[in-house]
DNA sequence: GTCTATAGCCTGATAGAC
DNA sequence: GTCTATCAGGCTATAGAC
C-alpha cells in the first residue's frame, strides 16, 4: 500500500504544530519546553499532537532541519559575479532583516548552539562548513583583486552572524537598555556604516 | 545567636559546588541541568549539595548575581578621562579575552538572556541600563569632541558585546567551520582592524 | 483523528540514621 | 556534615474508547 498523501487537515495541523513548537522551543529551549505547552499553543490535545509527531524530539528535529536551509539561504545567494561591496552589504542587510522578521528561528538555533549543538553538529561541520569554505574563497578572491579591504574572511562572516543575530537572540537585553526606542531603528544605519568603513579599500 | 562564620570546609565545598554548577548550567541551561549532575561534578551527594544551597534555583541565582559584577567590570572601567580610541580598543580586547578565558560565564548569561532573562530582568533594566546610559554619554562626548568617528553609541556597545561573546557562545559552530584552526588566533587582529576602521575620525 | 485516563520515568527535595 | 532511602510532582508517551 502506497503512503497516503496528507490531507488538508493533516497539513494544516502539522503546520500549526510546528509553529507552536517554534514558539515554545525558541523561548524555552528543548529541555525547558513541554509537550503540553506546545499542544495548547497549537490548540490540540497532547495525545493528538503525538499522533502527528512520534515524539518531542521529532518535532524539534523537524524544525531544525526544515529551518536550516532558509537560515543559510542569504549566504548561499552571495553572488561571486556580483559587485563585491554590494553583495556583502546586501548579505548584511538581509541577515539583519531576518533577525527582525524571524527572531524565533534565530533563537531556536541560538539555544541549540549555545548548548553545544548536540542535534545539529553534523550539519554544522558538513553543510555549513562547506558553504562557508566556498563563500570565504569568493571573499578572498575579492580581497586579492583589491575590490574590498583585506580582512580575515572567516572572521568577517562570524562578525556578520553575531552582530545581526544579536538583535534577535539578545532582544530582551537590548530592549532593557534602550527602553522605549526600537532596536531596529538605529541598527541598519549602524551595520551599514560599520561594514562600509571596514571593507572600503 | 550570631550567624556562624563559614569554616574552611564549608567555603571549599561551596566554591566547588558553584564551579560545578557553572559547568552544568552553562552547558545545559537551567532547565536542562539536573541537581544530580551538579552534585557528581562537585563530588558530593545530592542531599549534601542541598545542604549548602536550599534549592537548584538558589544555586543558579547565586551564580548569576556573583558573576554579573565581574562581567560588567570592563565596561565600568571605561575611563572618561583616558584617550578615547585607546579606551574603546582596550575595552574590546578585554571583552575578547574574557570570552576566551571565561566561556562558561558567557554561556551562562547567553542561556539566560536568549530565553527571555526571566531571572535577571531587573538587573538588566536597572544596573546594566544605568551603566550603559552612563558610558554611552561618555562615548557621545568623545564623538562630539571629534576624538572618534560618529556612530550610534548604543549600537556600538551592542556590536562589541555580540562580536566578542560570539566566540564563547557559538564556540561549537565556529570550531565546526574553522576545523583545526584556533578561533582566538585570528580574532584579536580582526576586531582590532574592525573597530579602528570604524572609529578613526 | 481526537479524546480521557494512565502508565512509567525522571527529578527536586526531604526524612532520618550515622 | 554526609549519607541511603524515599516521597511527591511533573513529564513523555501509550492504551483504548469513540
Amino acid at each position: 500500500m502506497p503512503a497516503a498523501r496528507p490531507t488538508r487537515i493533516q497539513q494544516k495541523n502539522r503546520a500549526a504544530i510546528l509553529d507552536a513548537a517554534l514558539d515554545v522551543f525558541s523561548a524555552q529551549g528543548f529541555r525547558g519546553a513541554t509537550v503540553d505547552q506546545i499542544a495548547s499553543a497549537a490548540g490540540l490535545s497532547k495525545p493528538n499532537l503525538l499522533y502527528y509527531f512520534p515524539s518531542k524530539e521529532a518535532m524539534h528535529g523537524a524544525l531544525l532541519t526544515e529551518l536550516m536551509d532558509n537560515w543559510l539561504s542569504p549566504l548561499r545567494d552571495l553572488n561571486p559575479d556580483g559587485d563585491p561591496m554590494q553583495e556583502i552589504m546586501g548579505y548584511v542587510h538581509r541577515k539583519l532583516q531576518m533577525s527582525r522578521d524571524f527572531p524565533r528561528e534565530s533563537r531556536l538555533f541560538a539555544n541549540e548552539i549555545v548548548q553545544g549543538a548536540p542535534r545539529i553538529h553534523a550539519a554544522l561541520s558538513m553543510d555549513l562548513k562547506n558553504l562557508v569554505d566556498d563563500k570565504t574563497a569568493v571573499i578572498q578572491s575579492w580581497i586579492t583583486a583589491g575590490k574590498i579591504a583585506s580582512v580575515h574572511p572567516y572572521h568577517l562572516l562570524f562578525s556578520i552572524w553575531s552582530l545581526t543575530q544579536h538583535y534577535a537572540d539578545f532582544d530582551v537585553q537590548i530592549r532593557a537598555v534602550l527602553g522605549d526606542e526600537d532596536p531596529f531603528e538605529g541598527a541598519p544605519d549602524f551595520v551599514d556604516t560599520l561594514y562600509r568603513r571596514l571593507l572600503t579599500p
